[in-house]
DNA sequence: GCTAAAAGTGAGTAACCACTCATTTATGGT
DNA sequence: ACCATAAATGAGTGGTTACTCACTTTTAGC
C-alpha cells in the first residue's frame, strides 16, 4: 500500500468517529495508551488485544493492518491540533480590525492550545514520535499546516507589521519564533518536566512577554 | 558520513575502550545510519550485520545485547552535546568579568552548537527519538545537564541580571526561553525543514536579536 | 614459526510477530 | 420466531526476531 491510499484511509476513519463498536472503541483507547508509553514499533497487536480484553482477530476485523490502527489514531489529532489554531471567535475579530494587538492574539492562541495539549498528551506524544518514521503522517501534517494554519498566521503577522506593531522580519521567521516558543513551552510543561509545580498563569504571561519584548531589560514598556 | 566523524572523536578521546576493531567500528557506523533512518525498535540486528558486511554473531561478540549497542552509540553523544555548552575559552572570560554582554554569550553559544548539530545530525536524531522510550537515557541526559550545563548557565544569567542587562525573570525561565529558542531553531533548521535554502548567518542574527529584544518594534536599541 | 588468546563466523533456536480463516455469537428488521 | 448480516473469536500460519555456540580464522608476543 502506498502513501496516498493510507492518507485516504486516514480521512475516512477520522470522519466516522461516532459509529464505533464498543470493542472497537476499547481497542483504540488501549492502543493509544500503549503506543504512547512504549512506541508503535515495540507494541504488539497481541498485547493490545490482551489489555483491551478482546481477541486479536477483532483488531484486524476493524483495522486491516497494525499501521492502519496507528493512522486512525494519529490522523484526527493532526486536524484537531492544527485547525483550531485560528478558528476562535476572537481571531476573526483580528481580521475585522477590531483587535490591533499581536499580544492579545498570542494570549488567545496560547491559552487555547495549552488546554488542548493538556487534554491530549498521549495522542500528541504518539504524533510527535511516529511522525519521524512515517512519511505519510509528516505529509498530512505539512498539508494541514500549509492549508489551515500558515495563511491566516501569515496574514495576521503582515497586518501587525503594517501597523508598525511587529518587527520587520520575514513573516516566516516571526511565525517560526512564535511557534517554537509556544511549542517549546508546552513540551517542557507537559512532556519534559510535567512534575515541577508550575505556576501556569505566570509562565504563560512570561512566555507572551518574552515573545513580545525579549530578554533584555524593559526600556520601551509603560 | 557523520557517523565516521563521531567514531573518530570517540577514538580520539578514548572514552572507556582503547581502540575499536575495524569490524566493530563498521557495526557502530552502520547501526547509527539505520537507527537514525528507521528507529531503534524497527531495526533488526540481521539488517545491521548484512549492511555492515559482518556476521550477525560478530555484533553480539562486541555488544552483549541490541540495547547495549544503542547505549554505546547514544551515551557519548549526551556528554558531547551538553559539556561544551560552556567549555569555550570565551565563556571563561565571562566569569572574569571581561565580557559583560549576554548577547555575545548567546552568539558564541549558538555558533558553537550550530556546528555541532550540523556535524552530528544522525546521532542527535537517535538521541531525540530514543530518549522517549529509554528511561536510562533520559536519566543520563538529565544528570549531565544538571551537573555540567545548568550551574554555569545559572551563574551567567544571575550575573547579567545583577548588572541590569537581563530581565528579572526566574533564571530557570530565562534558561528555558534561551534553550527552547536555540533548540527550536536548530531542529527547524536541520530536521524539520533542512532543504529550504537557509541564510544561516542572517537567521542566527535574528535568533539572537529575538532572544534579546523580542518581536515588538525596536524602541530600546541604539 | 609456534601458540594461546582474541576476533569472527553462520547455522541453529525458541519466542514472538502480524495477520488469516473457519467457526461461533450477537443484532435488528420483518 | 426467523434469518441475513455483522461482530467476535482464537487456534493456526509462515516469517522474523534477538541471541547462542561450536567452530574457524586472525593476531601478537616470543
Amino acid at each position: 500500500m502506498n502513501a496516498k491510499d493510507y492518507l485516504e484511509q486516514l480521512v475516512k476513519v477520522g470522519e466516522k468517529e461516532d459509529e464505533l463498536t464498543p470493542k472497537q472503541a476499547k481497542i483504540l483507547e488501549t492502543a493509544i495508551e500503549i503506543f504512547a508509553e512504549k512506541g508503535y514499533a515495540s507494541t504488539s497487536t497481541s498485547e493490545i488485544a490482551k489489555k483491551a480484553g478482546v481477541a486479536e482477530g477483532t483488531i484486524f476485523r476493524h483495522f486491516k493492518t497494525k499501521k492502519e490502527l496507528l493512522f486512525s489514531i494519529v490522523s484526527p489529532v493532526i486536524t484537531k491540533f492544527a485547525v483550531p489554531f485560528f478558528a476562535t471567535h476572537f481571531v476573526n475579530q483580528v481580521f475585522q480590525e477590531k483587535t490591533p494587538d499581536y499580544e492579545q492574539l498570542l494570549r488567545k492562541l496560547i491559552m487555547n492550545r495549552f488546554e488542548f495539549v493538556k487534554n491530549n498528551i498521549p495522542l500528541l506524544k504518539i504524533l510527535l514520535q511516529e511522525m519521524a518514521f512515517h512519511p505519510e503522517i509528516q505529509q498530512s501534517f505539512q498539508e494541514v499546516f500549509r492549508r489551515e494554519v500558515f495563511p491566516k498566521f501569515d496574514e495576521a503577522v503582515k497586518y501587525y507589521q503594517k501597523n508598525g506593531k511587529l518587527i520587520a522580519y520575514p513573516s516566516g521567521t516571526i511565525i517560526r519564533f512564535t511557534m517554537t516558543t509556544i511549542i517549546g513551552f508546552l513540551i517542557t510543561r507537559f512532556i519534559v518536566m510535567p512534575d515541577e509545580g508550575w505556576k501556569d498563569d505566570e509562565e504563560i504571561d512570561r512566555t507572551i512577554h518574552f515573545l513580545m519584548y525579549g530578554l533584555s531589560i524593559e526600556k520601551s514598556k509603560d
